[in-house]
DNA sequence: TTTATTTAAGACTAAACGGTCTGAATATGG
DNA sequence: CCATATTCAGACCGTTTAGTCTTAAATAAA
């Protein structure tokens, strides 16, 4: 099982950070991606398939062909990508599943996890992924090994 | 799709939450638990034969039987039922997927995610599940609605 | 002792998620 | 024009998780 974020969402934001280190407009390939990466080649190829629908991806066929940014790496933080893959649920809800949570009839953890909740939010919003990709690059980031 | 924990962890929690107002070694029936939290029936049953296996409840078949916390209120933390349920897997791995990712070659989120982490892990054990629902109850918690 | 009520156990079904395969469409370069 | 490399699209399959059903075993009370 996951942490917080669908495989998917997880194999997304690893693709996305890798395309942030190339120069912009630069396509790279699904085949590229997923060796380097380690990610099924054509579950990727559906999960771009549904990004570049979204326009957070450009997309080229035939030879030379591939993906690149749809837009600046700055104008894209990791919530963005969470946004088009999984969506938002998980800002809104309860964290023990109650239903009938909320401000006025609140579960054991509400407001600590209130906090934590927007704590992890200024984590994905606070840097764009051209600032991330960069830190793990600096760290010896290898992303197969 | 649940923020962190499976469907049947937030269901333990709930359920385990509801015997911590009970007086210490009352029995309560699927049924009623079932009723009163809207949770299916024979799935509860499942969850609650497996917590009862680990001895975090205490079972009795027949009338009048049901099930009881195995121990006090008082020594059972939300981390105790999350271990028995789900496994502590959650403390452990990179939030972004990466199977390389530690301290000598982090990712992104590496460094934010651990004191997120930490956070999480102070809310689930430093209350105990006695405190925990009264809390629930005095801020007018109901159950159903 | 009989009946009713409950958990125990395991097989089963359904839905969600992860992942694969194939063929068509599109673009490039020779 | 032709061969090749790529995405696009949709059907398909496998695994995990969620949830159901049935029968047996145990217990209590009449």
């Amino acid at each position: 099982m996951s942490v917080i974020f669908s495989r998917q969402c997880e194999y997304a934001i690893q693709a996305v950070l890798y395309l942030a280190l190339k120069p912009q407009g630069e396509m790279t390939s699904i085949k590229e991606l997923t060796k380097q990466l380690n990610i099924p080649y054509h579950f990727l190829g559906k999960i771009f398939q549904r990004l570049a629908a979204k326009a957070l991806l450009s997309s080229l066929k035939g030879p030379t062909g591939g993906f690149a940014l749809g837009r600046s790496a700055k104008d894209i933080t990791l919530f963005d990508v969470i946004d088009a893959v999984d969506g938002l649920e998980f800002t809104q809800k309860c964290v023990l599943g109650f239903d009938s949570c909320s401000g006025r009839n609140p579960c054991a953890l509400h407001s600590a996890w209130g906090k934590t909740r927007d704590e992890i939010y200024q984590m994905l919003v606070s840097k764009n992924i051209a600032e991330m990709a960069r830190d793990m690059k600096k760290s010896e980031y290898r992303s197969v090994q």
